[in-house]
Order: C-alpha cells, then sequence, then structure tokens
DNA sequence: GCCAACGTTGGC
DNA sequence: GCCAACGTTGGC
C-alpha cells in the first residue's frame, strides 16, 4: 500500500465537496508526472492526504483513499470542457484519472505549520519549485502527519 | 497582481 | 537534440 499527496483547488473542489459523495473522480490532471502515477502506481486503498491548494489557507484539509484503478479522464475529449485536449482520441487516450474517496475532514494543517515540522521536511511538496499536483509519500511521512493531525 | 520555478511546444 | 518562448502553477 502506497501514500500520495493529491491537491484540490477547495474552489473547484473542497474537502467538503468531497465528503458529500461516496467518491469523487480526479479530473483535470494535465502533468505526466501526475498521469504516470494514478496509471502506473496507484492501487484501490492507497492513503491520500488532500490538499487545498490556490487559496487563502493552502494546507492538508483531510484525509482520503484511493477508490479505482485509472481510467480515462472524459473531460478531454469535451469541446466545452476547460481540460479539453484536441490532441487526445477515445482510441488513444492522453490523460487518465482515478476515484478518489475522502474519509474524514481534518483541522487545517497547515503549508505554515508543514514548513515548520522537521519531520515532514522531505515531503516533494515542501520541495523548493515543487508544482506536481500529485506527489507520492512515504510511510514515515504519512504517519508524522498523522500524528500533527490528530494533535 | 506579482513572479519564481517548472513544463511544454515548436523552430531549427 | 537544443533551447527560446510561452503557458501554468501556486504561494505570497
Amino acid at each position: 500500500m502506497a501514500y500520495w499527496l493529491m491537491k484540490s483547488e477547495p474552489e473547484e473542489m473542497s474537502i467538503d465537496d468531497a465528503m458529500d459523495e461516496s467518491a469523487v473522480p480526479w479530473f483535470g490532471v494535465r502533468n505526466y508526472q501526475a498521469r504516470n502515477f494514478m496509471r502506473d502506481q496507484m492501487r484501490i486503498g492507497d492513503g491520500v492526504l488532500f490538499y487545498h491548494s490556490s487559496c487563502a489557507e493552502p494546507g492538508i484539509a483531510g484525509i482520503a483513499e484511493v477508490a479505482s484503478t485509472a481510467y480515462p479522464d472524459h473531460t478531454q475529449f469535451d469541446s466545452k470542457s476547460h481540460y479539453f485536449d484536441p490532441k487526445s482520441t477515445p482510441e488513444i487516450p492522453r490523460w487518465m484519472m482515478v476515484d478518489v474517496k475522502a474519509l474524514r475532514k481534518t483541522t487545517l494543517l497547515s503549508l505554515t505549520e508543514m514548513r515548520n515540522s522537521p519531520e515532514l521536511s522531505t515531503m516533494l511538496v515542501l520541495q523548493k519549485g515543487s508544482r506536481l499536483s500529485i506527489t507520492p509519500v512515504t510511510p514515515q511521512e504519512w504517519h508524522a502527519v498523522l500524528a500533527l493531525l490528530d494533535k
């Protein structure tokens, strides 16, 4: 079992939105590295840190789990969608997504708190210049985050 | 709104 | 394959 951090803009989909659904399709990823993580490595039951980005209070807002293996992101074929990709075809889809099931909303572990926690300093999301919307999390980092969330 | 950092595109 | 130009991310 693996662990991941997945960014979502709360204005697009917040932890509250995700908690209202049994699972949510993680559409809109348009970065090859992030896609490859979903397509090649994610398994049902993997742990997910649900991170709010591009907002007033960025940080980890909840715990979730991977609820499906990867399948084609339908928004790439929708010419009216913001995520439309004219170079992708249903025969050879370029972009994939997984379903994510939110398990619980937590008190926010803010980006500032994360940066101030030495045990989290190795997290990829905290590295200078890191922009990946999906990053692997080590078991040590996962447990350190859970310990901070339970404080 | 600014801007650093990164990813992608496309001409050569 | 190189790399300049451009677009995007995302914190501040």
